[in-house]
DNA sequence: CTCGATCCCTGGACGC
DNA sequence: TGCGTCCAGGGATCGA
């Protein structure tokens, strides 16, 4: 479940490690999740990795033009291009040296030309890499909406209150914003005392500022602690995140709140599962949390 | 416009 | 111990 902050910290991992380097040569196993294998088979050999930025979930390698007479290629031109990488949900992007063994799901190897091969492994293929010139990559990011750390009061509020979807649908949407998943989304919604099925045009004025800023707070937050380590995550150095230490709600089904101490409780709203305080989190009316969960075991503290 | 259902995919949890 | 089943979830897509 790469967010926002685990995105943020994998590229900010990748800076420092492949800034600079240029690609020497490209291995696919499976494609399935890629846009075009065959573009980057053709196009990446010889590019130089320029920056790496974050656009949402999304990275973004932005890429020099082949540099050596590439004969007949057509890259004449030379526009710029990049390589736009999803994580989707357990994708992990990381360099290694080109002699380790590879892991199981591996499915892109780039050669770099220090001896390294930055590795894209992804068991559940939910992730996207796409080789996009200028172009198509700029009609790609219009599809996406405002960062949560940018987006100002104004449009904000104009984002949440105009709308009749639930507040977790409209945070969960990418084009209302990017980078927002579904544990930043319970994790903000509980602070700001929102329930996830609150409609976005139920929200007063102050409620939406209230959820821009906490949102933003946690996000950044995330970021400090170099993002979630729930399932398998893990940044480009391979090390997992602390910030699942800080969750408030998020998994935490039938456990006290940290305010209130009434059990959190779990719902689907748009989709996916949805955890609240239904004491500080009022529903709307007739909403139905899911019953608790009776337990077989002895479960932990926390 | 908004919703739910369905599919993609695999590993881990759980029940028997 | 082992097998079957369910679930997780980001995103696309389709029908209601």
């Amino acid at each position: 479940m790469p967010e926002l902050p685990e995105v943020e910290t994998v590229a900010r991992g990748l800076r420092r490690a492949i800034l600079g380097r240029r690609i020497v040569s490209v291995e696919l196993g499976k494609t399935d999740f890629i846009d075009d294998p065959t573009a980057l088979e053709q196009h990446l050999p010889g590019c130089q990795i320029e920056a790496v930025e974050r656009f949402g979930k999304f990275m973004l390698l932005r890429l020099s033009a082949a540099s050596g007479g590439d004969g007949g290629a057509a890259n004449g031109g030379a526009a710029p291009a990049s390589l736009l990488v999803h994580l989707g949900m357990t994708g992990q992007i990381a360099p290694s040296p080109a002699a380790q063994p590879r892991e199981r799901h591996t499915h892109v190897c780039l050669l770099l030309d220090d001896g390294r091969e930055l590795r894209f492994k992804d068991a559940r293929r939910f992730g996207r890499i796409a080789y996009l010139a200028e172009a198509p990559l700029a009609e790609e990011l219009k599809r996406f909406g405002a960062d949560p750390l940018e987006v100002k009061s104004k449009e904000f509020e104009s984002l949440i209150r105009r709308r009749h979807a639930r507040i977790k649908a409209l945070l969960l949407d990418q084009r209302v914003l990017r980078g927002v998943g579904n544990i930043y989304a319970d994790e903000s919604l509980w602070k700001a005392k929102i329930h996830p099925a609150r409609l976005g045009a139920k929200l007063n004025q102050s409620q939406a500022e209230t959820l821009r800023k906490v949102l933003r707070e946690i996000l950044q937050k995330a970021i400090v602690m170099r993002g979630s380590s729930i399932s398998d995550f893990l940044d480009a150095e391979g090390e997992p995140g602390e910030y699942q230490r800080h969750h408030r709600v998020y998994g935490r089904e039938g456990k006290r709140c940290y305010r209130c101490r009434t059990p959190i409780r779990r719902a689907i709203v748009a989709g996916r599962s949805s955890y609240f305080c239904p004491e500080c989190q009022p529903a709307p009316r007739g909403f139905l949390a899911l019953p608790l969960p009776g337990k077989s075991k002895s479960k932990k503290k926390r």
